[in-house]
DNA sequence: TATCGAACATTTTTT
DNA sequence: ATGTTCGATA
């Protein structure tokens, strides 16, 4: 047992309460006589307090938008350790991706005095990957296997495909990853896949020669990381009895979006004397159509009979209108699990529903709101921009741009996926493998040595009939005096990876000649800006290290890094800090929470998508998507659509999406072009100031610059009132009554 | 070897 | 409409 730490009764501070939205939670009467563990659990509700209580069994937690999922998880943790339950070495808790890893490991921090970092808290394949660097030998890995992203992968598919003679118009390289990983996804190797046609029996050869290529390199992709260290338990007994002793818990995030492979992964570790804690919503599965499996749900309680079914059905975020929306459309669904979310939170405003003649006048009238919303004190970061499909943000963003409105669209291009960063690292990646074929020839030729198309493909000619890397082969070549000057700088960079990592990474650019390169083009100010911001990351990666580790310059710090680069792409983008206005996709709203949401596009064919109707289950998925949107909203929700919409160039007429009707008509309050001026004032109901002013609706001014205006729209009080004055030709504008000088005739 | 233009595809996406 | 990829050309 863990010595018992006093400060784990600390109360949680208020900080940690509000970014999951948790504010309005009761407060803890008649709960005075706990004693400190049980501190913890203050402020919890019935539901909630008995999920996280639970004895040592398996349990469903079928957690609602909203219901307080992640704290119910985090404080299980706590409460597990806090009250002597379990040490933190015998918990492991799985989530789906870094940011929802990262904020367990937060609050745990904030609730416990743990060193966060002993726990194993992390992602299914930040996780899996843990195994398979302590197992490396019983995986039958190489000790300094790299990861490959899926860019890495698609690229090692091409030249597998290429160094077979394989017809890559017949085997296009992304359909036959698609297939690889759906494979590895199914448990499946190569010589276990059913092929009944000759096309499959030939994918699955290629399976089978990209299997040989990975480990030749030595390098794993995403799918390998789970089906290696599911294999690697399944295969080897001692091992896996030593982690089912080891975890006496095993908690899971987003249940919903397991797969085959994660749930199988799961059940490896779970033994006589542990217990799964899974938490999840049916109803917002929005990835089965990237393998998760809905069914794992039912399946891990008819497999572990779970008797500990728990549903957290009080939402904590939304108000009642919004909430009653969410739920109208989620009982279109047959087959769910069942749940029913229910708020004390008042109704709030009616949804406000605008019908765009055009997409261009959606966001017009987007962006309209937003600024009204925001000059009534709104923060941006709390307004959220929905949209279906990421071709949709192009008429937003230049509404917004044009609105001089600070915005963020997530889902960019990540940092370690830039060209720039990927060759850094592809660099690098030689120094602690040069037999990693995919760095090779990304950095082989770049910046240009002189090495081209027709040398490589004489190396690959060698490297294949020796079996060995193209690193390798180039002894072998006739005419290797070519890659004399790169073979001499992969050994000068080998010989100085002993130097600290932020070093080596200095060092690797100015030898690779990088960022001679960067700085010779034209363009090339922001790649260069992110070459120094890559021996920052080293530089802070290390220091976090130094904190966890006792070596901090043991040999694998190298590794560490680039592992760390393959999984954790890094959100890393511009203006992160700054008060904008979030433009993303649903899917990438899931988990979050906004004051304000706007939805836009609900029309038949892009939200539900039409390619989406053709799946089996596909409605379904598209409204469980529509349920995840709405249930994003806190305060005010915005739902959207356009009669015509420029899609590909070409102009789509669209009726309104059937997501809209499954909505009861009295929660909705259609606006309109004249209505809609005067209706966010009363909007998120700030307490109404008295306006102030002498002017009002309709009145006639005049502007010394302007000429003579009628005033169309009045909104704010005191020094924030403005004034929408339409001065006919010199045009509508808005003004500051407390600085625009107008008389009234 | 770099650059230009034609062909192409364009739901959602983390690790 | 627009970004990406691939092949032909200077």
């Amino acid at each position: 047992m863990p010595p018992f730490d006093r400060s784990i009764a600390a109360p949680m501070p208020e900080s940690v309460k509000r970014p999951g939205g948790f504010s309005r939670i009761p407060g803890t009467q008649g709960r005075d006589s706990y004693n400190e563990p049980m501190q913890l659990l203050a402020g919890l509700n019935d539901e909630q307090l008995a999920a996280v209580t639970l004895p040592a069994q398996h349990a469903l937690i079928i957690a609602g938008a909203g219901s307080g999922k992640t704290r119910v998880l985090t404080t299980r943790i706590a409460w597990l350790i806090a009250s002597g339950q379990a040490a933190a070495t015998q918990i492991m808790a799985v989530t789906f991706t870094n940011k929802a890893a990262r904020e367990m490991l937060a609050r745990l921090g904030v609730m416990t005095s743990l060193n966060v970092k002993n726990l194993w808290v992390g992602t299914f394949h930040g996780l899996a990957h843990r195994l398979l660097r302590a197992h490396w030998r019983d995986a039958g890995l190489p000790q300094g296997f790299q990861i490959m992203d899926a860019a890495d992968q698609l690229a090692a598919i091409k030249r597998l495909l290429k160094a077979l003679g394989a017809d890559d118009e017949k085997f296009p390289p992304k359909e036959l990853a698609w297939f690889i990983n759906a494979q590895k996804e199914a448990g499946l190797r190569p010589e276990g896949v059913e092929a009944h046609d000759d096309y499959t029996r030939r994918r699955v050869e290629l399976y089978a020669a990209y299997e040989a290529q990975c480990m030749r390199e030595g390098v794993v992709d995403f799918a390998e990381l789970m089906l290696r260290s599911y294999e690697l338990l399944a295969r080897n007994e001692p091992l896996r009895l030593h982690y089912q002793r080891r975890f006496r818990h095993i908690l899971v995030d987003e249940f919903q979006d397991t797969n085959r492979l994660q749930y199988q992964w799961l059940k490896r570790f779970v033994g006589e004397e542990n217990a799964l804690f899974c938490v999840g919503d049916d109803d917002q599965s929005i990835y089965a159509f990237r393998g998760a499996e809905v069914a794992n749900m039912h399946d891990f309680v008819r497999e572990f009979e779970v008797a500990n079914l728990i549903r957290l059905e009080r939402n904590y975020r939304s108000h009642g209108n919004i909430l009653a929306a969410a739920n109208a459309v989620i009982a279109n669904n047959p087959a769910r699990l069942g749940k029913n979310l229910w708020t004390e939170a008042p109704m709030g405003e009616p949804i406000r529903v605008y019908a765009a003649h055009d997409d261009a006048e959606e966001a017009r009238f987007v962006v309209e709101e937003i600024q009204a919303l925001t000059r009534q004190g709104m923060p941006a970061a709390e307004i959220a921009v929905l949209y279906r499909s990421n071709a949709q943000s192009r008429a937003l963003e230049h509404a917004l741009f044009s609105a001089d409105l600070p915005y963020r669209v997530y889902g960019g291009l990540r940092f370690f996926e830039r060209a720039e960063i990927k060759h850094a690292l592809a660099y690098l990646r030689l120094v602690a493998n040069p037999h990693d074929d995919t760095a090779f020839l990304r950095v082989v030729n770049f910046p240009a040595r002189g090495i081209g198309a027709r040398t490589i493909e004489q190396l690959s000619d060698v490297a294949r009939a020796a079996g060995t890397s193209l690193y390798a082969a180039i002894e072998k070549l006739p005419n290797a005096a070519k890659f004399a000057g790169f073979c001499d700088l992969i050994q000068r960079l080998r010989a100085i990876a002993h130097l600290p990592l932020p070093e080596l990474v200095e060092q690797t650019l100015e030898a690779s000649g990088l960022r001679a390169h960067y700085r010779a083009e034209r363009e090339g100010q922001e790649r260069l800006a992110n070459l120094d911001e890559l021996v920052n990351a080293a530089a802070g990666f290390v220091a976090e290290q130094s904190l966890n580790r006792a070596s901090n310059d043991s040999p694998t710090v190298l590794l560490d890094f680039l592992a760390h680069a393959s999984l954790e792409a890094g959100e890393h983008q511009a203006d992160e800090g700054r008060d904008a206005v979030q433009l993303m996709t649903v899917h990438a709203a899931k988990g979050l929470e906004f004051d304000v949401v706007f939805v836009c596009g609900l029309e038949e064919g892009l939200f539900p998508h039409e390619q989406s109707l053709l799946e089996r289950g596909g409605l379904e998925e598209e409204r469980r998507l529509m349920y995840v949107a709405v249930t994003r909203a806190k305060r005010l929700l915005y739902l959207s659509h356009a009669q015509t919409r420029q899609l590909h160039g070409q102009t789509r007429y669209a009726v309104a999406s059937r997501f809209l009707e499954e909505i009861p008509i009295d929660l909705l309050k259609p606006l309109t072009m004249r209505s809609r001026r005067r209706e966010y004032a009363s909007s998120w109901a700030l307490p109404a100031r008295s306006a102030g002013h002498r002017f009002h609706i309709g009145q006639s001014v005049r502007h010394s610059a302007f000429g003579e205006g009628v005033i169309i729209a009045l909104e704010g009080g005191g020094r924030d009132a403005r004034a929408q004055i339409n001065f006919g030709a010199a045009g509508i504008k808005w003004l500051a009554l407390s600085v625009a000088k107008l008389e009234v005739p």
